[in-house]
Order: structure tokens, then C-alpha cells, then sequence
DNA sequence: TATGAATGAGACTTCATTCAT
DNA sequence: GATGAATGAAGTCTCATTCAT
């Protein structure tokens, strides 16, 4: 009784294609082939193939701002925020490594139209991090850092790194989650007594 | 009575070039214009395409991994030496933002064995880090930390995040260079007397 | 109680696109959406689309011939069978633009079986001219011309020019069928007294 | 000693192509067959297909207008500009048939701008017409009618037709151009004596 | 050394047509 | 009768690469 759902067959073809290239070494041709349709099919249900790649992609980074969003809005302590940001970073970019692998390859993109789109979901992750972080300042657990540079570096930190080192030593996502927590929060100069 | 350095114009031709766009969306037609020569004569001076882009990209990588190398062995502390990399990082980067952009726009490559090269430099680079951090946590300045993951996260935040600022607030690279340090040495927490 | 007549939306929808546009630039989807049903429809109601065009061009063709036949056969002079011939033709020329331009927008066509019965019923008005003609010259109101030249040539003067002027100066219809008649007739040529 | 003229020969294949096809019936892959080439050769040589088409029709279009203009601009009688415009049209029209055929077979065309050069021509040659005509009422050899819609006229006589005769009855040239000047001079009326 | 014409594989895209529902 | 998803052939165009001069 259930209808082929051909369009999330494409979606989640081309998620894994693109995620193991970069967008201009994935043809249409290799999509088809893994979602098993013809080119033709891609056409009926995408314009083209950057709106295919859109899709993918606007989607993944709507997955972390919504996110960070929805953590920044809670009552609680700008510290307990920037843990639970953490955490929901890793575990996200972790469990969906493919599409965090296409926000990675793919920096750089195609039209400047949808470069600024990229750009403007990027910014707009980077306010939440600044307003969180000068909530810190006042609650007086964060240091009188510049807010601006500092959420910079935070999601440079939660973005480029994870999901190269799963395969090694962290198999243990929580112990990842305390490590970024802690690098972020202390740096790693030993505590003198 | 110095003869025409044929093969450096290229070089700086494709250095400009690649920076401002990528690997795909560079043709080896908008290189031989911006170089004032012809198509063919690129292909006098480089086998290929690929063979082009790795000099420029291999070269970058050379510049950091040689000049961190240097400052390993140095007859200093670990402290002072991460200071020097990171002083060095800042610096490198905002001066040859042109090779800097090459490297962020690239990430993902082209033939795999080439991307191992990259890689395989990389990996020289964390090791160097990781030896750096071993020596600062025996001379206990640096915290017990899991030293390899440690060095990925130092170097996402040397790589990531410098260019986007500088036309920011960082006028001034003294400043960015102390951010940087007291980011990695410290965190974001404040210290509490 | 009358049922929705598709088919007749259709040929109304396709004689809109394809007036506006010429057979190749015309595609089933743009006719589909003009008739405001779905491409799958199109099929029902016609095998394909040169079907369909063919359905169009050829009953635009009928309309001239089998009028020009109906004046050849009336009892009346060859003069005033081309007067009403020519009355007829920028008549109908002005009331069914769309059909007209048609015409004027395939001269050349598709398959050339189709070609071949395009040029059949060109060539049958033309004979009807010719007989015309014929009958005017034993009349003795017809020069002696060669009457199948001359029946082409006057085929060219009715089909080519009358749509790009209606616009300009003869919004005068009667006008236009005296000055294309005149020109038939008399041709340029000033009569000396 | 002599140079392979490769654009040359894609013009001269592309003219063959054209003229028997339209536009877009005609593919890139048909002249370059023709001509022997590679697909890539002609879009070396052109940067696409509607230049490569605008290339052929101009030139065709330029060779009508700017003979019609020598002859207007002559030293004598509007009578004799006719006869000698006349006279070099079917001639070229002859000559030159698959030109003609192009011009023929792509009345519609494809971008507006480009569609917009192809009408200013055309006008540009009713324009010399309309003058001659002028002139020649002037001079009382032509009668007085509106020059502007005889001028269309006149052109409509002059291209549609000859090409398709030629192959029947008048083999002679000769003969047709005193045909198609009689016509357009005097139209088919007997004169009576 | 240098040029630029030529090549051909392969990319994106369109569209007439089919067919299960 | 009608729909719209699916197909695949064919078309335009790009571009790394080669090679005669």
C-alpha cells in the first residue's frame, strides 16, 4: 500500500554520493545510478542539480541552527548552554557524519546567491554562540573575551574535527563530548595548585 | 639580461586564480590568460592540471610543516614554543592569505593518491604538535590531556577561523595572535580568585 | 448538461502556444499547462505531438483551399473569382491571426511524410488559382500570362505580407483587400492618359 | 603552403545543414560531421550554436540589403532601380539558394534580441524600397500608391518564391526576371487596346 | 620554448513518450 | 478519461589534454 517515496531515494542517494565527493566531482549520472533511477527521474523531481545540492545541504545546516536556537532560548546557565551545544554538536555531526562531510567539502559553492544563503545560516549560528557567550560574561562563569571571535573559534572547533578521529580513539562519543567541553571551557594549560 | 621566469608567472597566476575560486571551477584556460601565456605553454611547464595545483598546494602545506618542524626542536619549553606556532600560524596565514584560501578551498581533492600526500602532511603536522604537548605535559604546564586529539583541535583553530576576521576587528595581529594563545592555553572560562 | 469538450481545449490551448511559438520551441508540457490539464491527457486525446500539430496546421490549410475551391467552382468572371479570392484570404488572415501565424511559423517542418501533405495542399490551391487564371485568359481580362507562375506569385502576395501591417495603416480591412487586389491587377506602374 | 581554412569549412557545412534542416532541427553534431571536424573544433571557432547560425543568416541578410543600397542610391530612373533590384535578387536567390533556404526556413528564430537584428534588416531593405518608390512617383512613372505597403510587397514577391520554380519551367533566368518585373509593374491585367 | 587549433570524453539538461494507478 | 511519475535518447556545451608548427 505504500508508494515508492522516490524523491528520498534521490535524497538519500545523493547525500551518500556527495558526502564522499565534493560537488562538481558528483555527476547527476553517479546520483542516478545509487538511487537507482534514471537521470530523467532526477529532473522530475529537482530543477537542476544545484537545487538538488540545496536541499542537502541548507538542510544539514538548518539541523545545527534550529538547534543551537532552540538550546539558546532555555533558562538555564550560559555554561549549561555551551555544554548542551557541545553535546548535541558531536552527537549530531557524529551520527550524521555524511552530511556534516558535505557541510566540509564543500566550503566553497557555486552561485554567489547561495554562497550568501550558506554564509547568512553561518552568521546567524555565530549570534547565537556570541549572545550565549555575553550571557556568560554577565553571569560572570566566562571571561571578558570578544564575544564575536571567541563563537568563531567555538564552532571552528565543534565543526572541523569530529568526525575524523571517531574511527581512532574516541569510540566513546561521551568521552568526546567532555574532551571538547573541556578544551573550549579550560584550554590546556595544567591548573597550578 | 635575467630571462623570463615563465614557470614562476604561471605559478603566481595560479596561485591567484585557485585562491579565489577552486580546483573545479579553476580552468586551466583562465590561468594561462591570467599568466599572458598560452594553454600549451602550461602544459610545457606542468604535466597537468593536477600536477600544477599540487606544487601550489604541497608548497603551502611545506611552509607550515617545515617552519613548525623548526620550531620543535628548539631548545625552548613547550609553552613558549606553542606561543611560537601559533604566533607563526597567525602570521604565515595573513600574509600569504592567497595560499591560505587554497588550502580552505580544497579540503576535499582530486585523485585519492594525492589526497593521501595531503594527508600524509597533515598527520606530520598533528605529530609535531602532539610531540610538543607530550614535552609540556612532562614539563607539567600542559594538563594530562589525550595529546593526538589535543593537536587536531590546535590546528582546526590555527586553520578555520584567522581570515574571516582580520578585515573584522583584528586590525591588529599582535591582538589575534594573544586571542589565539590565551584561546588554546586557557579557554573561555573565567578564572575565578 | 454538456460534457467538458478537452479535446477542443486542448487544439484552442496548442493553437495559443503554437502561434506564439514554432514547433520545436513548443513543448506537450507548455500546450499541457495552457489547457490546464496534465501531459499524460495529451496522449489520451493524441497519439503524439506532431499528431496533434498536424491536426492544427492541416485544418488552417483546409480553410483556404476548400474556400478557394468554393469561389473556383461559382458561375462568375475570373475577375471577380480573384476579387473574392483575395477578399477571403485577408479576411480570414486577419480574423484567425493565430492559425495564420502557424502557417508563417513552420514553413518548414517535421517528418517528410508530414511535408509532402503540406505541400499537397499548397500545391492544390495553386492549381485552383492556376484554373482561375486560365478562365480569365480566355476571358480576355487575364494577360496571357504563364498561369502557374503567376498563381505562386499570387499565393506569396496573399500569404506573406498582410499580418505585419494590420497593425500600422490599414486598420481598414476593405482598404487592404482593394490595394492587394490593385496590385494583382495592375501591378505599379502608372497609366498614362 | 596553404592553411587548413577550418572555420571556412564548418561555414561552408553549416550553410549545407541549415539549409536543408532549420534551426533546430539542425544539430552541432551534424555540421561538425559535415564539415569533418570534431564537436569541440566548432565550438572553438564559435562560441555556440546560435552564433555559429547568426554568422550564416546575417551574412546572407547583409547581402541583400547592401546591394539594394548601391542600386538606390544610382544615378538613374526609379524604373530601372526596380528592374536592376529585381534582376540581382533572383539572380543571388539563385545562386545562392541555400541562403535563401536558411533565410526560408527560420522566419522565427530564437532569442528576441537576436530576432530583433534579423526585423531591423528586413526593414532596412523596405526602407530602400519605400524610397524607390518614392522617387519613381516623383517621376510619374509609378502610380501613386502607399510605398510603405507596396515596398512589403515587393519583397514578399521577391523572396518567397523563386527558389522552388527554377528546378520546373524557367530554367532560362532571364525569363523570370522579366516575369517577376512584369508583374510588379503591371499585374496580370489584360490591357486593352 | 611557445602557440593555438583540434580533440573527445563527459557533464548538465530537455522533452516526447509510456504506463501504472 | 485523466494523472503524473518515470524513462532515455539526444542536444548543447566545457575543458583537460595533445600536437604540428
Amino acid at each position: 500500500m505504500k508508494k515508492k517515496d522516490t524523491k528520498g531515494e534521490i535524497l538519500k542517494a545523493a547525500l551518500n554520493i556527495f558526502s564522499q565527493n565534493n560537488y562538481h566531482t558528483t555527476s547527476m549520472m553517479m546520483i542516478a545510478e545509487e538511487a537507482g533511477v534514471s537521470k530523467g527521474t532526477l529532473y522530475w523531481h529537482f530543477n537542476s542539480k544545484e537545487e538538488l545540492f540545496r536541499e542537502l545541504l541548507l538542510n544539514g545546516l538548518d539541523m545545527f541552527s534550529s538547534n543551537f536556537e532552540k538550546v539558546a532560548v532555555e533558562d538555564i546557565s550560559a555554561d549549561e548552554k555551551i555544554y548542551k551545544i557541545i553535546k548535541f554538536g558531536v552527537e549530531v555531526l557524529v551520527e550524521n557524519a555524511k552530511t556534516a562531510n558535505i557541510l566540509r567539502n564543500n566550503v566553497e559553492l557555486i552561485s554567489s546567491e547561495f554562497q550568501e544563503k550558506v554564509e547568512e545560516k553561518h552568521n546567524q549560528s555565530i549570534d547565537i554562540f556570541k549572545k550565549i557567550l555575553e550571557q556568560g560574561i554577565k553571569e560572570e562563569t566566562i571571561k571578558d573575551c570578544n564575544p564575536r571571535n571567541t563563537a568563531v573559534m567555538m564552532l571552528a572547533v565543534l565543526f572541523t574535527s569530529h568526525a575524523d578521529w571517531l574511527l581512532e580513539e574516541f569510540a566513546d562519543i561521551e568521552k568526546q563530548i567532555e574532551f571538547t567541553y573541556d578544551f573550549v571551557m579550560n584550554g590546556i594549560r595544567r591548573k597550578e595548585n
